[in-house]
Parts: C-alpha cells; structure tokens; sequence
DNA sequence: ATATTGTGAGTGAACATTCGCACACATAAC
DNA sequence: GTTATGTGTGCGAATGTTCACTCACAATAT
C-alpha cells in the first residue's frame, strides 16, 4: 500500500509522540492536536487508530529489512556480519526512539490479532536470520560450536532489548551506541571459537 | 504494612487476571466480578487502583527476596549461585505467571512515579547481587575475567527476560523450566574461566 | 461541479472513583 | 439486659473523564 503525504505526516507524528511520552498516551486527540488538524480529520486518512499502528509497524519492517540486506551485503565473516547488525540496529533505535517503543510493547497489542502479528512476524524473521548467521559462522569455525545457534541467537537479541529497553527506561541517559558498542565487544568474546 | 483477608484476596485475583488477560485488562470491575462483589467495595479495602498494584509489587519484591536469601545460603561458589538464582528464577516465574507479566510492564508504570520506581528497585537489587557474585567468581578465577562483570550481568538478565517474554507471548506454549535450565548450560558454558 | 479534506458537535462505551444508604456485629452506657 | 453508638463491609446509583469513532455541513481544490 502507498501512503498519502497526510497519512505519512500522522503516521510520523504518532511515531515522535510515542517516543516523547510511551505507546500508552498515544491518542487520535494528541497526534491531531500536534498536526494542527480536528480529531475527526484524522479519520479522513486511516479507518481506526489501529490502522495508524500498522502503518507504523510497516514503516519499521521496512527499516528493518532495508538494515538486513546491506548487513548482509557489505560485511563478510559472521562475526563482522553480527557487529554489523548489532552496530546498525543501535543506530536505528538511537535516531528512532519510537522504534524500540513499539517493537517492544508486545503486550500492548497482545488484544489485536492484525498488530500482535505484525510484532511477531518482524521477531521472527530477526531472529531467523541471526541464526542463519551464527550457523555459518560455526560451520566456519569462526563462531564457537559446542553450543546450539539458536540459544546464541537468543543471547544476542535478549542483551540487545535489556539494554535498549534500560536506555529507554532512564529517558536515554546514556549514548546508547558506545554502550552498544562495548556490549559488542564482550560478547564477541564470549562467541568466538 | 499488614494486609487484612480481604485486601490479600483482592491481590491475588488482580494476580490471576492479569496472568490470564495481562496487565491492561486489569480493572476494578473485573476484579469486583470475580470475587462476586461490586465494584465500588473494592474501595472499601484500597483507596486506589495503584495501591493494589503497589501491593502486587510489595508481594513480589518479598518473594524475590526471600529467594536471593536462599540463593545466597544454600549454593556455593559463583556458578552454582548463579544457576540456582537462574532456576529459582524460572521456578518462580513458572508457578507465577503475573510476576513475568508485572515485572516487565515498567512502560505500564511508566507515568506513575511510585509504581515505576518500585519496578526499578526491584529490577535493580537483582542486577546488583548478580554483579557482585559474578565479581566474587572473576576473583576466585571461576569465571573468566576479561570481560566487565556488569555486562555479563546484563547478558544473563537480558536472556533470562527475553526468554519468560517468549514464553509469555505464546501463551507458555513451552516448558519453562526445562527450556531455562538448557539455556543455562549454554551460558555456563560461555562465561566459565 | 465534483471529489477531497477539514470542522464542530455529538455518541456510546469503558473506566476509576464517590456517595448515600443499609445491615451486621461489637463495644459501651444506663 | 436492653438501648445507644461506633465500625466494617457491601450495595446501587451516579459522576466525571477519556477515548475511539460518526455525521451533517462547510471550505477548498481541481
């Protein structure tokens, strides 16, 4: 589907409100009122509010897939392709706040079919792909291989949300890419062979 | 603070439900209905919503510490204290869904100082006596110690939580326990000296 | 002139919370 | 021992607010 210039422009308002004040406060009354618009207007340009998330999550997952191929395009080795990844996704998150707002609200939509879904698909499909890596690179002899990928994986992915999530949590008190950056460094470590 | 009967009863059916419907369905309503009376009774025993969530969070902070204490005096050595924090920790959550559910909600409290700053003392204690044990098995050359002790800390509660939120979000689809304690060895496996 | 977008008022539902009243039971007063 | 008074608990109705969403009408643009 292909935005209007309005849907985009609510759709962006409702990203940096996210980011101010949390997926919570998030109303059709705040984003019109910061666009400068009736509330009513708004729904001259999505059916409900629940396609206004969707066209969030859609923005993301194309972000997202956007950060996979030139992972995998530019870095070679599966070690440098997890730096890469790693270094690119607190990229993403520190200029897009709202990102890890609302990719990680799970239980916001855990009552919406549509956007638990979505949620659940960009994981996956994350997750799957850092496996694949990990495996190549045991297979290598690059990575370690006297653990299962998938827990690696899980490893990877779980530190990544805690310290995001902490980032957030403290109002972005800390740069959020060093701290990334030294985690990364650790981790390495811990998986190399 | 002694809670009567009744106040107890209204904790542990706010507990159920929001390990049943998760923490936004939490209402007053609901929580009158299940214990088969009305809504404005429940006043009788709270004077707010937030003081029976503040009570959620009072019980669980004494169960988390009373199994720190018991992680502390029966395991010896920094591995072992480790795993038996990990398995007491999945055990908990396990007979204790709710627990996963509000301890992880901290975007839920977010725009309540008293609620969020429970979550973070509790979040934090945890995080403090991990480092420190893990301190403790850098220096008796347990663990290995090229790497900080805080952000090993970090990997391990980062998995530990992306793990149960798994678990969580597909409707505990997964042993818990079982699926903890494999993680476990991978982790030990990484960490040890 | 017709389609698109915006306005203002309104609706209904959900929700936390308040209030006046009633009843049971205990304690104290006569 | 009966009467008064206090206390704890429940009920039903109501209040006030927030929210997503609707609708008749007006402005604007092509």
């Amino acid at each position: 589907m292909n935005y209007s210039e309005r849907q985009i422009q609510i759709i962006n308002t409702a990203i940096s409100l996210i980011a101010e004040k949390g997926i919570q406060e998030l109303t059709i009354k705040n984003i019109s009122k910061k666009i400068g618009i009736v509330e009513s207007a708004i729904y001259r340009h999505f059916a409900s509010k629940q396609d206004i998330l969707l066209g969030i999550l859609t923005l993301f997952k194309e972000n997202k897939d956007q950060i996979l191929q030139s992972v995998q395009g530019t870095a070679s080795g599966a070690s440098e392709q997890l730096k890469a990844f790693f270094t690119k996704r607190f990229e993403q998150f520190s200029n897009n706040p709202a990102f890890a707002s609302v990719i990680f609200s799970e239980d916001f939509f855990r009552n919406d079919k549509r956007l638990s879904e979505m949620v659940y698909q960009i994981m996956q499909e994350t997750q799957q792909l850092i496996i694949e890596i990990i495996k190549a690179g045991q297979q290598q002899k690059e990575l370690r291989d006297d653990v299962p990928a998938d827990q690696l994986a899980a490893i990877l992915t779980g530190t990544l949300r805690l310290i995001v999530t902490r980032w957030r949590l403290s109002e972005f008190s800390f740069d959020l890419q060093s701290e990334g950056q030294k985690l990364w460094q650790t981790i390495e470590k811990l998986i190399k062979e």
